[in-house]
RNA sequence: GGGCCUGUAGCUCAAUUGGUUAGAGCAGAGCGCUCAUAACGCUUUGGUUGGGGGUUCGAGUCCCUCCGGGCCUACCA
């Protein structure tokens, strides 16, 4: 048994994410977790919500509500829809815990009395009505270049100049409007990761099976111009973890917080802190996740993220981890992801485009859409959500494939022999057939679930409900009936096995109808088929089972219209 | 501007890393079955692999070039 710690990217605390952000993180995180609890290895499977930062404090103030109000009213409503997706968590953490706090310090005094750390004084804008420093992006004015009214301080969406804030003409907040702003002087940390650059060189170059999304955007970043850049980690802001405290190796920090992208890696530590606390265990039980010197040697790492995370996981987590001097578990391998774009265009948080997580569950039920988003991954190239292509792949595979057999099966049993497993008759060429393909598909799927090419595994999956309706057809049990019913109850009987072979190999990716399978099937046998003949005589004669519900019911032509429409503008 | 990724059947994607005749699913067509959610099975149409040039005995794969799409470019996270 292997002991394997999943990290989802945290989802940002500002709002309902979309499910472009799903499937690239939490979703196949969430899959592989599943899958390797299925195996009997011991899992630790952590998300949080992140929660530091100028867009939250923006959306607390445009909510009417203190921030710390604010983050934990939407940590509340992310939790829920997370388990509305089920997304099976060990723990669902907060990047603004008390835990996360002390781990952000002390990475940072460690990374300080390392000589790893800088005070660097500079200029920054600075709002006079908003009463804060502005991050660049955050000034607006007028493009020097093409005379967009609308450029951003960092760069201009319409001619795609990079811009420094002070190049706009007629800058004003992008928060309030206010055009009085002015240069003011302030202190940051910065964290001297140029000093680590051949360490995380070397250590990039080791991982020969990472995925070239992952390690190309790690190696541009360490080798571009003059290399990897040393990094602010503060903020003149109001929330998020002090960047003064006891025992701070500096000074004069007071009034400043560490950068979001300082502190949010660090809660994937702190949140299975948080985990032992809630469960009333102690430090060990969490260090042997995370120290190498206490337990963790032997654990496999795996985080899963977009790839707009992976220069924060590939180098600056890293750098802080490697900086401290002490024996953290370093990432083992980083499954990234393109993006998903909705019906021609880019899913958007700020523009409310595309269909987000509330609005999906109310719609239909997890399972309709983990199957849709994890058999169509985006993980070679960005992918794109159509309700054609919804509609089409969750009829035919959910509904015609896997929940009509289920239907076909169960009901011909009731109708012939009762609602038991039948007994008599023998296996034959064709049942042997069968379990050899089964035994195939079945390798090919553990194979790429171990890999993580999460089309590929749904691909075999399908197959593997799909060899079942072959077999069923071939088989023919209701023209067989008539001349030799022990026959024919022999291949109800291997077919009703099926049924719970299927409801665990596909739990991974369906895990609510996985239990609906089950509970039909009055089994409680979850065990994984290392053995599909044997898995298939996990049903005696005589067990008895129970017709179940339509699985999947079919969208209909008129409700992808309807959503189509309803989800064609904004959002609220 | 620079870097990286990408373009394969109407749609969504494969192709063992340069090796026979480029494969699946869906959609389309035909046939079969009647247990089942008009579901299932079998057969089948469909491609100058974005265009052009090159290297090679051999190119979807490598090189050059052009065209299109995307991401990143370090103060959004």
């Amino acid at each position: 048994m292997a002991r394997i710690l999943i990290t989802s990217a945290i989802p940002y605390i500002n709002g309902i994410k979309h499910l472009g952000n799903l499937v690239g993180s939490q979703l196949p995180a969430d899959l592989f977790a599943r899958y390797m609890r299925a195996r009997g290895h011991e899992v630790m499977f952590i998300c949080a919500t992140d929660e530091h930062g100028t867009p939250a404090e923006l959306a607390a103030a445009k909510a009417g509500k203190p921030v710390d109000e604010y983050c934990a009213e939407m940590h509340a409503v992310q939790a829920e829809l997370a388990r509305g997706f089920r997304l099976s968590f060990d723990h669902f953490g907060r990047s603004s815990s008390p835990q996360n706090h002390a781990l952000t310090q002390h990475f940072a005094r460690r990374l300080g009395e390392n000589g790893l750390i800088d005070v660097v004084t500079e200029k920054q804008i600075y709002s006079v009505a908003d009463g804060r420093f502005l991050p660049d992006r955050y000034v607006e004015g007028t493009c020097p270049n093409c005379g967009y009214e609308r450029a951003r301080g960092d760069q201009c969406e319409n001619c795609t100049k990079q811009l420094e804030p002070t190049d706009l003409i007629e800058p004003r907040s992008a928060i309030s409007g206010s055009t009085e702003l002015e240069m003011r002087e302030t202190r940051h940390l910065y964290l001297r990761q140029s000093r680590l650059r051949d360490r995380l060189d070397a250590w990039i170059d080791s991982k020969t099976d990472w995925p070239v999304l992952t390690t190309s955007i790690a190696k541009k970043w360490l080798h571009d111009g003059d290399g990897l850049q040393d990094r602010g980690i503060t903020r003149d802001l109001d929330w998020g973890v002090p960047a003064q405290f006891p025992g701070a190796p500096w000074e004069g920090m007071e009034g400043k917080v560490f950068y979001v992208w300082f502190d949010a890696p660090i809660e994937y530590i702190a949140a299975t802190w948080e985990w032992a606390d809630a469960h009333g265990l102690s430090e060990k039980d969490w260090h042997r996740w995370w120290r190498t010197d206490k337990g963790a040697d032997d654990v496999r790492y795996v985080q899963f993220m977009g790839k707009d995370n992976v220069p924060f996981h590939t180098l600056s987590f890293p750098a802080t981890i490697m900086g401290s001097g002490e024996p953290w578990k370093l990432v083992d391998y980083i499954k990234s992801f393109n993006y998903l774009n909705y019906d021609g265009g880019q899913f958007s948080t700020s523009q409310g485009r595309g269909v987000f997580m509330d609005q999906a569950l109310s719609i239909l039920p997890a399972d309709y859409w983990r199957w849709w988003l994890l058999s169509h991954a985006p993980e070679n190239s960005d992918s794109e959500f159509t309700w054609e292509n919804f509609q089409a792949s969750v009829n035919k595979d959910l509904a015609d494939v896997l929940g009509n057999f289920v239907s076909r099966v169960t009901k011909f049993c009731r109708s012939r022999f009762g609602e038991e497993v039948p007994a008599g008759g023998s296996f034959g060429p064709e049942e042997e057939a069968l379990i050899e393909r089964l035994r195939a598909l079945l390798g090919a799927y553990e194979g790429f679930m171990e890999n993580m090419e999460i089309r590929k595994a749904a691909g075999e999956l399908r197959a593997m409900w799909v060899a079942g309706n072959e077999y069923l057809q071939a088989a023919a049990p209701w023209a067989v009936f008539k001349t030799d019913p022990e026959r024919a109850a022999a291949i109800i009987r291997l077919s009703l096995n099926l049924i719970r072979l299927y409801a665990v190999v596909s739990a991974p990716f369906v895990p609510d109808t996985s239990e609906r399978m089950l509970a039909a099937m009055r089994s409680d046998d979850d065990s994984w088929p290392e053995d599909p003949a044997r898995a298939l005589a996990a049903l005696p004669p005589g067990h008895g089972f129970t017709v179940p519900d339509m699985l999947f019911r079919k969208i209909t032509d008129e409700e992808r219209e309807e959503w189509q429409q309803r989800f064609a503008g904004r959002r609220d």
